[in-house]
DNA sequence: TTGTAGGCGTTATCAA
DNA sequence: TTGATAACGCCTACAA
């Protein structure tokens, strides 16, 4: 029998150490995969053989015999999102600590790639975290049942998920606003198709109507600082004094569209983002509800492996959020300081009062 | 012989297909692989049995086969970073377009996990992009001999490689600076491995010689907000009115410290960038070197496929970056406005006077 | 403690 | 145009 093609001839294989050492390939195999069934003396020789040679055991070859991968992929709507890139890190520094690797599937907000890059990806992983996935419910129960998959952000039921439970901040948001003096206020919504939208959108309004606030929701297409910048008009001809945004990214398109119409921020209108990853960049500083991004990565990591593991994991995990005061709100033009703020349900604070987690 | 360990039995395979649909496992690959091989019908009844079963070639299994993983790594120092995100999502886009995935490798802008990050992977992809390496050449050089593998952002002789020249554009600041009237300039610098950097400060340098500034060097750490608000009172410090930052987020930082001690930009200090990727979304928009990362993601990974291809590829190409003139320079204060900007080298222009690429 | 041999899912070669 | 069969590099049950 011939030799195959072109096959890249930098990478030593375990035949070559083996025959170089003097041992079975099966030798090689153990001296990485289980080493305390050898003598000590033979893992010693093995191993130096092989750094010699610089061979690494074949994670391909390994994933084909055993059915681990030792990869998970990640997918995320949009990678140039800090929300998502912060997830991502998160996720990857336990990943790897782990023995895994890790495939970054970035959807461009469309549910059609996420699809594809779940087939495309699925013999090579061992499992999924879907980030605010723009599947339905559907798909995602398909893929589910190919391989193990953890949703981030996403509620569908039967499926173990991380939830960011920002209803409660929304809403302690809200009642900040009137504790301002608001008496109308923005949504400046995120996709459609987001479950996090819903919720944060359904706890504004929850709260509004408590609060007798006035609610305009503005609809935006995808969370980006453009889109933002673009709803600005529609913000304004609202006539609310203060705008809570889907995320800090289109707090800050709004915050941009604004300052670009001569408005100050929050002199002229507050507003109030969500994440926390680029609150602190932005000027003024924005009031924003926080989450731990990174924290959220590495759970999620920590979940699939639990799952993988064959542990029981909770189906359902929530994440608590807060709010987190800044310099972008503030009362209405021509309003007197009310009441000092009071809030229900999530406990707000400002940036210089307390000390950010650790 | 006994079945294997817990295979996830989700996954059908090859042999599955063969059999309900009566062909055999050489038939099956065919009409996936080389189509035009089986008669129209053959191929027509493989895929709808595949498609009823959710067959997808096991990549995996084809890639110990073919010797072709079909997928690529991307590592950077930092997927938090705005640019590198960026040029990831260009990456990103055109691999998948030419049937790759991609594995991401986030170095937290240590050597050490690069270097872990290449050999771990190593067997798992067809080729490298590495992005602003913080590897030496020798272990560059070492990895390459290895896997093809691309620079982007890092020049070692012998691999291919794509630069950014941001060179002549942070001559043209320095000397947009100088016309302005500054007589004192910083140079707020990236990481020291950093090429880019090390260009980048020559560059400053050279070019306040010329126009007989005074320059001040102020080291940073690393490329982030924080590091840039933590060096604003070595900034202030030097005595400089103007300061040009290795890149935008760093810049980011330098404004927000700035703000934090109640100074004003442009005002009390002029503050240039560097990526273009965040310049638009600062408080006042930041004038900084723009350079298309997407695209030089998507050369990044032509360059690759070049290679794969067996095609020749230019090994050293450079990309050209425009100093974009937005809302933080002008004269220092008590100054009078002297005669209009006059570059040299790059061509400077304002956000409003052109329309940016397409 | 170590070696032998069969198989993971796919593709490539050779025949038919 | 299709099928049988031997790799690809590694792991592991079984034997020694």
């Amino acid at each position: 029998v011939k030799a195959r093609a072109v096959r890249s001839s930098g990478v030593p294989t375990i035949t070559q150490v083996a025959e170089a050492a003097g041992v079975s390939r099966a030798t090689v195999s153990r001296a990485f995969g289980q080493p305390e069934l050898l003598s000590d003396a033979t893992v010693k020789l093995v191993r130096e053989v092989a750094d010699q040679l610089g061979y690494v055991p074949n994670q391909t070859a390994r994933a084909l015999s055993t059915g681990r991968a030792g990869n998970i992929a990640l997918v995320v709507p949009d990678i140039t999102n800090p929300f998502f890139a912060a997830i991502m890190r998160g996720a990857q520094a336990l990943a790897r600590q782990q023995g895994y690797a890790t495939f970054l599937g970035d959807s461009d907000e469309t549910p059609e790639l996420e699809d594809l890059l779940l087939t495309r990806l699925a013999a090579q992983v061992d499992g999924f975290i879907l980030v605010s996935s723009r599947l339905t419910r559907e798909r995602i129960r398909a893929h589910a049942a190919r391989r193990p998959l953890v949703l981030l952000n996403r509620d569908v039921s039967g499926i173990p998920r991380l939830l960011i439970d920002a209803a409660s901040s929304y809403e302690a948001a809200v009642e900040h606003l009137a504790g301002l003096g608001h008496r109308a206020i923005a949504y400046v919504s995120g996709p459609a198709i987001s479950w996090s939208n819903r919720q944060r959108r359904d706890a504004v309004s929850r709260a509004a109507e408590r609060c007798g606030l006035l609610l305009f929701i503005v609809p935006t297409e995808k969370p980006t600082f453009e889109a933002g910048q673009r709803c600005t008009e529609a913000v304004l001809k609202t006539g609310a004094t203060a705008a809570l945004a889907f995320d800090d990214v289109t707090a800050q398109g709004l915050m941009s569209g604004l300052a670009a119409r001569g408005l100050s921020v929050p002199g002229d209108m507050s507003v109030v983002g969500c994440d926390g990853v680029v609150a602190t960049m932005t000027y003024p500083p924005l009031s924003s509800i926080s989450i731990d991004c990174f924290g959220v990565g590495q759970t999620g990591v920590r979940m699939l492996l639990d799952v993988l593991g064959g542990e029981r994991v909770r189906e359902k995990s929530m994440l608590a959020t807060e709010l987190v005061l800044r310099a972008t709100t503030a009362p209405p033009q021509g309003t007197a300081v009310l009441s000092p703020v009071k809030t229900a349900a999530g406990k707000a604070r400002g940036e210089n009062l307390s000390a950010r987690k650790p």
